[in-house]
DNA sequence: ATATAAAAAGACCTTTTTATCCTTAAATAA
DNA sequence: TTATTTAAGGATAAAAAGGTCTTTTTATAT
């Protein structure tokens, strides 16, 4: 379904808003521990976050990643998906012809965008501070 | 969401399954060019839809590919996708945690099982015919 | 029997994805 | 100011996916 890139950068923001939340920074390395990741693949995820404005990041000591208040409750799952792998998911063709197309559909074009919606929808509308405060209040995990 | 190869055996076994309802053989060349598909890549994909009883394959001169009616009815696309990609898709975690789990889920379980299950239940109840049939009176097509 | 046509099989190559390592830049604290 | 800490950046490597090529096997028609 995603990357592996893209499932990392999912549970490191998720894992980032947290700590946020609680008004703590977190440090790379606190990340790859929490989310049980290769450091530095990590790494190179969570710079192309920080460009795309979805995580702050800060060098030096005391630095690490952080999301304020407003990123929390604003960044969708959504958001990551297309950053980290593209938008070819939601709107792509199943079958894999170069453009799905109403008018020009493949075999399972009407079954597939149904499917395919659904999917968009839910990923559009569900944000990190959901996410986050279910992980925090121990309903949900991020290893194992 | 499917790997090429995938994709390049749904397009095939729908080529194939047209072919066959009107009683004809196709041959892996007349295959790739139909579903716009590298010629030797194909080859190994038709292979494994051989091996896995999906297709039946005939060596020499009038040999090709072909389905019985009785396949034609029973394929389903859950069919094509488990026998290449595996049933990662249809159980596993969608961040990539070794066991999806509603005692241990992850932050996204609840809302990405329901999709996940729509896709399975959609995948299992569509037959090659079904998607024969659209494609053979020119409802739908396998290539652009 | 033999030439031919088709899929099967296996070795190989290329590109993309995943992952590591090392150096540089920036920020902090002493 | 200087040592230290942390992320950024770039080069490289390993693994997986995607794709090619050549040889072998099997079946058919002449
Ligand atoms: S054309 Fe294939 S999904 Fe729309
Ligand atoms: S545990 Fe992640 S989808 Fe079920």
């Amino acid at each position: 379904m995603f990357s592996k890139a893209c499932e990392y950068g999912i549970k490191a923001t998720i894992f980032i808003a947290v700590k946020s939340l609680h008004d703590q920074r977190v440090s790379l390395k606190e990340i790859a521990e929490e989310i049980d990741s290769p450091v530095a693949f990590t790494a190179k995820i969570l710079q192309l976050l920080a460009k795309s404005g979805i995580v702050d990041s800060h060098k030096g000591p005391t630095g690490g990643f952080q999301m304020d208040r407003t990123g929390i409750d604003n960044v969708k799952v959504y958001d990551i998906v297309c950053a980290i792998d593209g938008d070819k998911i939601f709107n792509g063709c199943g079958l894999g012809l170069k453009h799905c197309d109403a008018e020009h559909p493949c075999p399972v074009h009407d079954k597939f965008i149904a499917i395919r919606d659904n999917l968009t929808t839910m990923l559009q509308k569900t944000s990190m501070f959901e996410l986050a405060t279910g992980l925090d209040i121990g309903l949900t995990q991020l290893k194992r």
